[in-house]
RNA sequence: GCGGGUGUAGCUCAGUGGUCAGAGUGCCUGCCUGUCACGCAGGAAGCCGCGGGUUCAAGUCCCGUCAUCCGCGCCA
């Protein structure tokens, strides 16, 4: 029988554990020696205690106290005995009492660390790709392992509300098969047949839909993701989505479940502010009042149509905007006319980012009587200006901003992010709130100016409004279906659709994509076979865990809540993956690789290019 | 593909074209019986990302390049 192994962790030792006898496995976090005192930090994944050798007591434990150095594994064997008066400490769980060693075992000693653990301060500043390159030392920090147990229990609290409303976790395959529609797909060369390939699932959409088809009525899996495009904060090439789908349901019965399940999970593990119920707005209110598909819906700030007055007003700017079949509308910046002249040209440059052709601002003086700075108040008469004012709900000391352009798309984009950063400047986005949304309504199809081709707003087999289908002829853009996101913070958390299962308006869908019979029948005929059996009416939804974590625990950097991400350009330092292979795997697979342009430095090259 | 930031000791950072290779921390050595970011003393530690250029002189200025972070495009 061995003699070193735990008898109780580190972090849960208190008060009356007093006299026990212990045996504690655990790392050294920090050690503190005063030659023939010692004490040691000893730390696991329950939390951190305080060992004490004192050589007064234990004088043959000194000589190897004094050796030890952070990060070693120990197997310390002591009694748990109370702190004397005056040494408690209030920040440790285990701060009113400590180990008295008798004895310690090196079970392993450790090279200094690239990184201090210890220092937590610090550690939220190293570089994060350093920190990705020795992950398995960077997860041992309290706030890691907390992360990774708090994942643990939001996908459990899933699986277990999921279980209770009667739904059978089902894995699907990860080779599966590429769908040129939509993201760029993560490829893998088939052996037997050189010139195959799978891909890998950009979520399990049509094996979900199969599942409807197979009679499991009611199927969900937390399902790993891959879509080949480029990072952001709260992005990753591979991340973990919650997938859903329900048979003989109509879209309430979904949105209900995706909120029993979001209010089941979120209350459990948060003590954040949840409103409920989730307030609901269609697309096209989501488009008017907020200018985006995920409204922040935390502050008020919302986009006021400026048409009556800029229709009047003798401005070239808006008059044209309008002419075009464009909008003139605006955001109040509470606070804003104090900002310097230099503040509002940094505004305006925000505005060019995303394509706005300017800003224009009225900085109000006061309402009554009207008294503003501007440049276009030369434009405007005084009772147009006032007429402005009241649209706007101005206060003294606002600062109007108004986007106008021919493109509604345009106005809605700047303004919406306009917004949110405002709403940021004013401290108007809570931290401590939640706050939920469904959208619903989402068009069908999207024009594609440089295609010149529909697409589909969420996939092709999303279902539109019955009492649609004749804008199938006329204006296809007036569609709208029965699909919807779940919204949270401005974010979008998850979205979802009751799907087609009758083969006349599938194959509508399909023709007014452009997606005709021959390419139905190559990429999607084994599914359309499949709805010809006899497919239930079914439909369904997929939200990001990954997103969900980072909102609980108020990350905006979603690397932090998952164990081994992948950095910038979904490059691994830890298994410096991707890599080169040997030339016999390539031949094997049949695969000749092209050289790169990269570094290539003649002109020529890039002829073979293919992108 | 594009725009912006960063790159100097293991880590985090400072550094006016001219005694300029610096600080804090970590590491090593010594002293220390109540610390908990222990303290004190001493020491080691550098391709100033890489390659060109300007200059009498470059960590500093210019050009290129690589890496990384943030954003845009992209993400049915």
């Amino acid at each position: 029988m061995s003699t070193w192994k735990r008898t109780v962790s580190c972090g849960v030792i208190s008060l009356p554990e007093v006299g026990q006898e212990v045996v504690l496995n655990g790392w050294v976090h920090r050690q503190r020696d005063f030659g023939d005192l010692v004490f040691i930090d000893l730390r696991d994944r329950t939390g951190l205690i305080q060992v004490v050798v004192d050589a007064s007591v234990t004088p043959g434990l000194v000589a190897l106290a004094n050796s030890i150095r952070s990060e070693y594994v120990l197997s310390v064997k002591g009694t748990v005995r109370q702190r004397r008066e005056g040494t408690h400490n209030a920040n440790l769980f285990t701060g009113e009492i400590e180990i008295e060693a008798s004895s310690i075992d090196v079970l392993n000693t450790a090279k200094t660390l690239p990184f201090v653990l210890a220092d937590e301060e610090n550690m939220r500043l190293v570089d994060e790709t350093l920190r990705v390159k020795y992950r398995y030392l960077d997860l041992r920090r309290p706030k890691m392992y907390q992360m990774l147990e708090l994942r643990h229990k939001a996908t459990k609290q899933i699986r277990d509300y999921m279980s209770t409303q009667g739904f059978l976790e089902i894995e699907t395959p990860i080779f599966t098969k590429s769908t040129p529609e939509g993201a760029r797909d993560y490829l893998v060369p088939y052996r037997l047949d050189p010139g195959m390939f799978y891909a890998l699932p950009q979520s399990p959409q049509q094996y979900k839909q199969l599942l409807m088809v197979a009679g499991c009525e009611r199927y969900f899996q937390i399902a790993r993701c891959f879509r080949d495009e480029s990072q952001r904060a709260d992005r990753l090439p591979e991340f973990t989505q919650l997938d859903v789908e329900m048979s003989f349901v109509d879209q309430e019965d979904v949105l209900n479940i995706i909120e029993g399940m979001t209010i089941d999970v979120v209350s459990a593990l948060s003590k954040k502010q949840l409103p409920t119920p989730f307030p609901r707005l269609t697309y096209d209110e989501s488009m008017r009042r907020y200018g985006n598909d995920k409204p922040d819906i935390r502050f008020g700030l919302e986009l006021i149509d400026l048409e009556e007055v800029a229709s009047q007003a003798e401005f070239s700017v808006f008059q044209q905007a309008l002419a075009e079949g464009g909008q003139v509308k605006a955001v109040r910046y509470p606070g804003g006319a104090s900002l310097s002249r230099r503040e509002v040209d940094d505004l305006q440059k925000f505005c060019k980012e995303f394509g706005a052709k300017g800003l224009a601002t009225v900085s109000v003086t006061s309402v009554e009587p009207v008294e503003v700075k501007s440049a276009i108040a030369k434009f405007l008469t005084e009772e147009q200006m006032a007429r402005l004012l009241t649209l706007s709900e101005a206060a003294a000391g606002d600062l109007i901003c108004i986007i106008a352009d021919p493109k509604p798309k345009t106005v809605a984009n700047v303004l919406s992010r306009l917004r949110n950063e405002i709403g940021s400047r004013c401290g108007l986005r809570d931290p401590n709130v939640l706050a939920f949304c469904l959208v619903t309504d989402f068009p069908l199809v999207q024009w594609d100016e440089e295609t010149g081709k529909w697409d589909a707003e969420h996939h092709p087999f999303t279902m539109p409004h019955e009492s649609h289908l004749a804008y199938f002829d006329t204006d296809p853009g007036k569609i709208r279906a029965q699909c919807y996101d779940l919204v949270c913070n401005g974010q979008e958390s998850g979205s979802g659709s009751i799907r087609i299962h009758r083969p006349d308006i599938q194959s509508r869908v399909f023709q007014l994509l452009g997606i005709d019979d021959e390419r139905q029948k190559e990429r999607f005929g084994h599914i359309l076979e499949a709805f010809s059996y006899g497919a239930p009416p079914h439909g369904g939804f997929a939200t990001g865990i990954d997103r969900l974590i980072m909102n609980l625990l108020d990350e905006p950097n979603i690397r932090e809540v998952i164990a081994f991400p992948k950095v910038g350009f979904g490059y691994d330092p830890l298994m410096d993956s991707p890599s080169s292979v040997d030339a016999e795997q390539l031949k094997e697979l049949g695969l000749a690789i092209i050289p790169h342009k990269k570094k290539a430095t003649t002109e020529t090259e890039t002829a073979t290019e293919a992108e």
